[in-house]
DNA sequence: GTCTATAGGAGGATAGAC
DNA sequence: GTCTATCCTCCTATAGAC
């Protein structure tokens, strides 16, 4: 975070020139990695590839970051800005029947649209995750235990069944990032060379349709209500 | 496949001592590698690691495989020869919810106690997949469509409510695998260091209610029965 | 800000003594 | 079968001309 570092500051957008080829650059070099680092990780990806994949010599890349760990730090913050965006869906005073029709509809966009960063997460994740700062997990704790929270009064007010929340956010998030994470053996199984928008279609209509099934109260039977 | 190469051919069970020692060194040689290939990929993973952690000098995991690539093919191979095993739990002549419930619990109890060979298989779909041959995805297609065939049936006889059978299998594998895959981000969730036998048999059960409640028909809504 | 050249080291793979 | 020494390529990172 912060890395402003302007002579004149900030005179509306009149960016400097330099800014804007140091913001093109930038943006080409992180664009590349997060492409590399999602397919071969850290280790396997290398400098040369990054600067070729982004049209710049190689002694570029290395003057606008200093290492490759620099990237990938920075590659990893950016990711975990947009972390909990779907979360927003998961609101107490929602009906969980729409919310949770909402949160796996736009998690499932957001894997039709930034499979490679889901990868790029994935990949670290198989690495350990240890490149995540204590700061970011514990924002993925705090993020979800709030909504953990959510469910759990839904629960309480027997508008869901009884199911445990966390398990139940596990299923979504690894439903939804499975087509971008392994979309070769989505593509496999459902007899295509790669996803098409219809199929990311059925797969919300499915998952939907089961989660719903699964988690919303059945006719007849009775959790605590207040009625 | 095929690597029998005895001077004197298979008298019992009385292995040469050589091929004691070869047996056992391309064990360990296997088990260092897949470890670390599930952690940092083809790429990124050094012969050198590999030895070392298989406790051998670095020309001899050459005196057993002749390439990087000949480790790595091999360990795809045997991950694939058991990548169907959970699936039997699927059959015609069973009642679909106590197979689904049996396939998931199979499929998490090989998360447990396969997790490194999961991740294994995860990171190579990060990779693209490109090391799979055509005969191994046509394996992976066939099993998966033979047992689409079995739900597809049972949703046909009624027993199960009209859901796209591939979707769901995509949520089984998904669900059952981010256990191994991303279990950081798991233990985050369900705020530990790392997951437990507890933890997993949640999970199963959590799974197993979810799905069921998702899939089987509900109390009053009719599928094309034949009664 | 751009880029060539190169240091310095690590990686995959092999030769060949034991 | 085991292992040291080594080849040659490629990598990260930097120096320094333009």
């Amino acid at each position: 975070m912060a890395r402003e570092k302007r002579a004149t500051p900030g005179r509306k957008a009149a960016k400097a020139p330099e800014e804007r080829i140091r913001a093109r650059n930038e943006a080409a070099i992180l664009k590349a990695a997060v492409n590399l680092f999602a397919r071969k990780g850290f280790d396997g990806t290398r400098i040369a590839e990054i600067a070729k994949a982004s049209k710049l010599p190689k002694a570029n890349v290395y003057y606008y970051f200093e290492t490759k760990e620099a990237i990938y730090a920075r590659l990893i913050e950016r990711l975990l800005s947009g972390w909990d965006s779907a979360l927003e869906h998961i609101r107490a005073d929602r009906e969980p029947r729409e919310a949770i029709a909402d949160y796996i509809a736009a998690k499932l966009e957001y894997s039709r649209k930034n499979a490679v960063e889901s990868r790029f997460f994935a990949n670290e994740m198989l690495r350990g995750g240890g490149f995540l700062s204590r700061t970011q997990r514990r924002h993925i704790q705090d993020v979800t235990h709030e909504r953990v929270e959510v469910v759990e009064n839904w629960i309480r007010e027997g508008k869901l069944r009884k199911i445990d929340p966390k398990h139940l956010f596990i299923m979504l998030w690894a439903s939804t990032q499975f087509y971008a994470d392994s979309a070769e053996v989505a593509a496999m199984t459902l007899d295509r060379t790669s996803l098409r928008r219809t199929d990311y279609d059925n797969a919300r209509d499915t998952i939907v349709d089961v989660i719903l099934g699964g988690c919303l109260p059945v006719a007849g039977e009775h959790g605590p209500t207040n009625d």
